[in-house]
DNA sequence: CTTGTAAACTAACAAGTGTTAGTTTGTTTC
DNA sequence: GAAACAAACTAACACTTGTTAGTTTACAAG
């Protein structure tokens, strides 16, 4: 186990502060406080406000483009690759549920990288949206329309940390399949 | 066409703020310029800031609200009412797209009001999850989770003030039906 | 013992915050 | 024309914001 850097410290603690009132309504006095010191001590680990920032989002919205390319490169059917897309959203949130908070809300109040995170989100969209339109072409999922599906299964996706937090004793596999079998199969008998 | 008051104009237009940077990141100096007129003449209007938040979110709570009591009061069938749910998002959403994105993401800022929203908030959810139980024992409904039904339906119907406005030339009557197939039948062929 | 370093501190700054007080301007009502 | 009102204005307030400068403390390495 990689011992944690006082900066890392700073970073996981601020994310779950972002989570709770937004990155704007955070001062840095609130984060001192929260790890026990003086605003201006914080200034030895970090560079600004924004640095904080920056290292949740980035971090994570890197390691969803990882995701989805490894994902990409396999010969899964398009079926199956949704089945990691999910594995990979469950799995993500699930460890860093503080930072997703940030990834979704405050992505906007990015200063220096915000085109470079635009541009990831972009990205990842459409390779998303390409798994569902190869799966209609070939027939493995129902003719609607891609957009729809995208947004809907998406949108859940990237809400689950809203969502893990509230069940106690979840088994993260479990939740896979489940959210799987509704967002794949629907809810109708 | 009932004729806009001031007060109305100020609140909408800060709503549309709001959407973008969130609520803490908008200043009344913000306010005031995209009016065009300075940050104290805000205050011949409203009260505080504070009250411009409760004017959006509150009233769009209500409607929610009373929407699922109607919906609650007939006597279709549980599929058909999460149909006449989806249409009663899609509804409330494409007309007040800015307040929607206060609605999900500014909440917490809430002084006054907070926890009447949040029961609120709560009272609907039970709602809607009865909804879902009712489907389950009656058979319409697949016997999956109703918590990750709920949790996958309801993140996407909250979220279409995020998707609305990216569509042009949207048919919203098309747009529900789309949602309904969607969310009830899934994605599976 | 000296030196170096990590990590805290106090004090302060310039800019920005929501808000209030008092005033001015233009338009409508009698 | 006087009175009333809506809606803007200027000026200022007390407080909070992110951040910097310079200093102190504790501990480890040579």
């Amino acid at each position: 186990m990689k011992q944690e850097t006082r900066k890392e410290e700073i970073v996981r603690v601020a994310a779950k502060l972002f989570k709770e009132k937004g990155y704007s309504a955070v001062t840095m006095r609130d984060l001192a406080k929260a790890m026990g010191i003086k605003a201006a001590s914080l200034y030895n680990h970090i560079n600004s406000k924004q640095d904080i920032l920056n290292a949740i989002i980035i971090s994570l919205a890197e390691d969803f483009t990882e995701g989805m390319s490894m994902i990409q490169s396999t010969n899964d059917s398009c079926i199956n690759k949704l089945k990691k897309i999910i594995e990979l959203h469950v799995k993500i949130s699930s460890q860093n549920i503080y930072g997703m908070a940030s990834l979704n809300n405050d992505w906007m109040h990015l200063e220096g990288k915000l085109s470079y995170y635009q541009k990831l989100r972009t990205d990842y969209e459409e390779d998303f949206r390409a798994i569902l339109k190869d799966g209609i072409i070939s027939g493995e999922i129902v003719d609607a329309k891609p957009d729809v599906m995208l947004f809907s299964i998406l949108t859940t996706l990237r809400s689950l940390y809203i969502w893990i937090p509230k069940k106690e004793d979840l088994d993260l596999e479990d939740l896979s399949n489940t959210l799987n079998q509704i967002l794949i199969k629907g809810i109708n008998k």
